[in-house]
RNA sequence: UCCGCGAUAGCUCAAUGGUAGAGCAUGCGGCUGUUAACCGCAGGGUUGUAGGUUCGAGUCCUACUCGCGGAGCCA
């Protein structure tokens, strides 16, 4: 028997199947009965008419508890008054396990209880949404880069240093060896693969150890970071925009009823066509002067700043050409104004903040040694990235995306926390 | 680290310093088109912890613990 499952019910309309999952809600009204399917893809109504089972089939829907599984059969009908459209008509039920009383009732609960209950908290509707939307947002980053000729290269966690020397560091004993620290980045690796292989992007999680305790923060995150030989700023910047509006253009395309089950304003994203706004760091800070800000010259914006920055456009701005002093040590400064480094953040519409950071990279020897001993960085930690200058090297760039920040983004979530299956924050390890 | 808010039933929340309640969930009963269904009945409490003020504290005061939001820092 070929597998049903609930999101391709509109296929099999007058048809049976069987479907197994797990009792969503239930209603009841005498001898007529409702019991909400959940199947992993989706939910479905099923209807329990009294003359159209047994007696016996009938009687179970009573000792049916919230999350218990089953499997269902029955034939499939096009029905209005069904959620999805589609419903149901009960001919079989069998009970595989009836689930204990579920913590997670079909009403509001507060995020400390629903945070202890991660593990369960998945099964909801928005929480499904959520996570299929994410998929949707990595599945497209990998199409995009693949089919761009890119080499998927992975970069270690474990580091013997940080990376930008900015940011506080996951420490732990490594053997003999001394202290090792989790990755905060793996762009430097990636720069050694782009001298490798020309086009390479790295993924996967990063960790920040800063006690950070906002909606925009978790200290385990995903990052995917492109690196180019050979590529510009400008480049860099034209790479960043046909990538975001690849992810965008392909969420909206795949992921249309998880957005509706979001209620995401969907017209907002529809704007996200090239080519993005791009202004320079220094029109960025009249910006914020013209809208009241007492801002200095050569700090990093907060996130108010970037909200006001952004909200003056209707998709995500570029920012370009920042002082150097905020900005890390391997990118390059502007031959035609050493005070601002060729660096470029990306900040997402509607206050989502800054979802992508890039540069085009040091790739002169001298330069490089000489910003390494600036920022009081280990020179021997970095040996083995000056060889990339040493032999061989070339102009190159790359960026930085946040996954769970642009997971956040196109959901219009109100915080971080609901972006990763189970979220690290400075509070919480747990589940 | 700093600033602000909070902690009462399994959950979400009420309760002038004076008898701790409601909705949901759970159990029992009713209903042939429900949409977080609805209607009736029932059980369910060391009011975060430790002190203090008071005839009397969920309520006022002090300390602590935990949580939430924000700042800084960052993606």
């Amino acid at each position: 028997m070929t597998k049903h499952y609930i999101e391709d019910l509109s296929k099999y309309v007058g048809e049976e199947v069987e479907i197994k999952g797990w009792l969503y809600n239930k209603r009841s009204s005498g001898k007529i009965r409702f019991v909400i399917l959940r199947d992993g893809t989706g939910l479905a109504q099923c209807v329990i008419v009294k003359n159209n089972v047994t007696e016996e089939v009938f009687n179970s829907f009573d000792t049916l508890t919230q999350e218990s599984s089953l499997i269902l059969k029955g034939k499939v009908r096009k029905e209005d008054r069904a959620p999805g459209g589609y419903e149901i008509e009960t001919t079989d039920i069998r009970i595989v396990h009836i689930a204990s009383e579920y913590p997670i009732t079909p009403k509001e609960h507060g995020i400390e209880f629903l945070s202890d209950l991660r593990h369960l908290w998945l099964r909801s509707a928005k929480q499904h949404a959520i996570m299929r939307v994410r998929h949707e947002i990595i599945r497209s980053i990998r199409e995009f880069f693949d089919n761009r000729g890119f080499t998927l290269m992975d970069a270690p966690i474990f580091t013997p240093a940080a990376c930008e020397g900015t940011s506080t560091l996951f420490e732990t004993e490594y053997f003999d060896l001394g202290k090792a620290y989790l990755t905060q980045s793996g762009q430097l690796y990636g720069e050694a693969g782009a001298m490798a292989f020309g086009k390479i992007y790295v993924f996967g999680p990063t960790f920040r150890a800063e006690k950070s305790k906002t909606r925009r923060h978790l200290t385990e995150f995903w990052m995917v970071e492109p690196e180019v030989a050979w590529n510009d700023l400008n480049d860099n910047m034209e790479l960043a925009e046909d990538f975001l509006e690849h992810i965008v253009t392909s969420v909206l395309k795949n992921r249309s009823n998880e957005l509706k089950v979001l209620e995401r304003n969907t017209e907002k994203l529809e704007k996200v066509k090239k080519p993005f706004p791009r202004v320079a760091y220094t029109e960025a800070v009249e910006i914020l002067k013209k809208n009241g800000v007492d801002f200095q010259w050569g700090n990093d914006f907060g996130g108010t700043d970037e909200t006001i920055i952004s909200s003056q456009f209707d998709r995500p701005v570029i920012v370009h050409r920042y002082p150097t002093e905020v900005k890390a040590f391997y990118m390059k400064r502007d031959p035609e104004n050493p005070k601002v480094a060729l660096a470029m953040d990306i900040l997402a519409p509607e206050g989502y903040g800054e979802i992508v950071g890039g540069s085009q990279r040091e790739d002169d020897y001298d330069a490089l040694v000489h910003r390494i001993k600036e920022h009081n960085l280990p020179m021997e930690a970095f040996e083995w990235f000056l060889d990339l200058r040493r032999y061989g090297s070339v102009p190159h760039a790359g960026f930085g995306l946040g996954i769970e920040r642009t997971v956040s983004w196109i959901c219009g979530l109100e915080h971080i926390r609901e972006t990763i299956p189970f979220p690290r924050m400075i509070y919480r390890l747990t589940p």
